[in-house]
DNA sequence: CAGTAACGTGCAAAAACGTGCAGAGTCAAG
DNA sequence: CTTGACTCTGCACGTTTTTGCACGTTACTG
């Protein structure tokens, strides 16, 4: 790994997060924690970002107003992020739902992918602006202002004329016998009408979802393909999840296949 | 394998993954890794990339500025945005066109007003979630990099939903006999589409315009209602436009109302 | 105020680097 | 066909950069 790299790593970390910790990088990277602070040293004396104890913050700390960048990141909704969206392969067609895992995955996806992301958040759509190779389609109609997404009667209309590959969904409760449920009546129609279009629907499952129930269902398990979680939360799902027909996928696991 | 398709490959390397390692590719091609080095070396020197211990990285760092950010808000811009944003009442339907000057507009909007703004720019529907009254509603389509609007026949479909009262148009020719011009064929057909269904329309006016043409007609002068000009160049706005039936609107000039 | 974690510096091993050089291949003139 | 100039490639060798560890110091925590 350059040091280039590494840098490159620190400073989207941070911008990601918010912070970054020395020892933590070291053991992700496989490096030793000297490496990381001389980087940080040296990233520090150039200006982009501050050294503090244990690690680093962002240059300018309140120069976030900007509401596309709310929502922080988890450590665990970037790695679930980061394993959807290495299931996505070229020439899919790919359904994205809003939401700040959502963000993730679209941050994650590799950066000339030559596939066609449809989404109804604006907020995936300018994450997506980057990435040369993809299409990017916007589903229109009334914005949410709370999720960020569009819905409605008009994006109910307009979902019906895509067929996506795949759709990743996101949800605020999960439940095995309540199935996959979300506390806005808007959103859930929508979801509901993406997954039953969708060739195969996945849930980006962070563990703060498990066991819990929202009041407007999303889905049944019985229509749910595939359940992304977080590698330290694989047991839990399994347990609670593993039986109902679905694909329980996480790093390192179920087939690491791109 | 010949030099220069050597060369080839180091730089769509660079592009797909970032960077390149001088001692992976020697492997992966089979060369003694002083043969990578010089070619990198040659690259470096010619500007095509940039060298780094171990290997080389893109020349311009993939540094990304949020391109929801960059757009840079010239001081004229700003006073066209805030002269137009003044024009809207409560209970306005709005259509907003995507381009920096709108966004001006987006941001001076009253922060309670109650009205319905309707845009096909992810971006400007980003800037417009902090507006607590506004109603947004986005029109969907295929995204736009360059401009970060959705265009193609989906939206000008769309757009057919809606009568707007008030329409604000950007553009990059304004011409006193060549009319309003833009320099991209769909972006054009979806501002026609717009000014066409709105009540009435009123171009965004930077003076860096004034008098260009670019390649494609977005409306003649009689379809156009008003023209927002900043204070410094509404006297050479009204010598070349005054006379075509449209009104000239600047701060402090042509009744503030409306 | 004591214990722990993080820090900076010096140092040595390893990796990467640049330069000079020799062998192999190419090409055109003779 | 031969010869000489030229280029490309890989190797040798000395230099520079990077990296991890050791050790003494400094900054947090309770």
């Amino acid at each position: 790994m350059l040091s280039h790299e590494r840098k490159t790593h620190l400073l989207s970390l941070l911008d990601e997060q918010g912070s970054v910790v020395a020892k933590d990088v070291s053991r992700e990277l496989g490096l030793s924690e000297d490496t990381i602070r001389r980087d940080l040293r040296e990233l520090a004396r150039d200006g982009r970002l501050k050294r503090v104890h244990g690690g680093a913050v962002p240059i300018a700390p309140a120069n976030a107003p900007f509401p596309g960048r709310i929502g922080i990141a988890t450590p665990e909704k970037v790695e679930i992020g980061k394993r959807a969206a290495a299931m996505i392969e070229p020439g899919h067609v790919v359904f994205l739902d809003g939401g700040t895992t959502a963000i993730q995955l679209a941050r994650h996806l590799p950066r000339h992918l030559d596939a066609t992301v449809i989404t109804h958040s604006p907020n995936i759509a300018m994450e997506l602006l980057n990435h040369q190779g993809l299409e990017v389609e916007i589903v229109g109609g009334r914005l949410l202002r709370h999720s960020i997404v569009t819905s409605g009667a008009a994006t109910i209309a307009w979902l019906g004329r895509y067929r996506p590959d795949i759709c990743f969904i996101g949800a605020t409760g999960l439940h095995p016998d309540q199935g996959v449920t979300t506390g806005e009546s808007e959103e859930a129609e929508v979801k509901r009408a993406v997954i039953e279009k969708s060739g195969s629907a996945v849930i980006l499952a962070s563990s703060e979802k498990f066991g819990a129930v929202s009041s407007f269902e999303v889905a049944r398990w019985t229509n749910i393909d595939g359940l992304v979680v977080a590698q330290a939360a694989s047991r839990k799902a399994a347990e609670l999840f593993g039986h109902l027909g679905c694909e329980i996928l996480s790093t390192n696991q179920t087939g690491s296949r791109r």
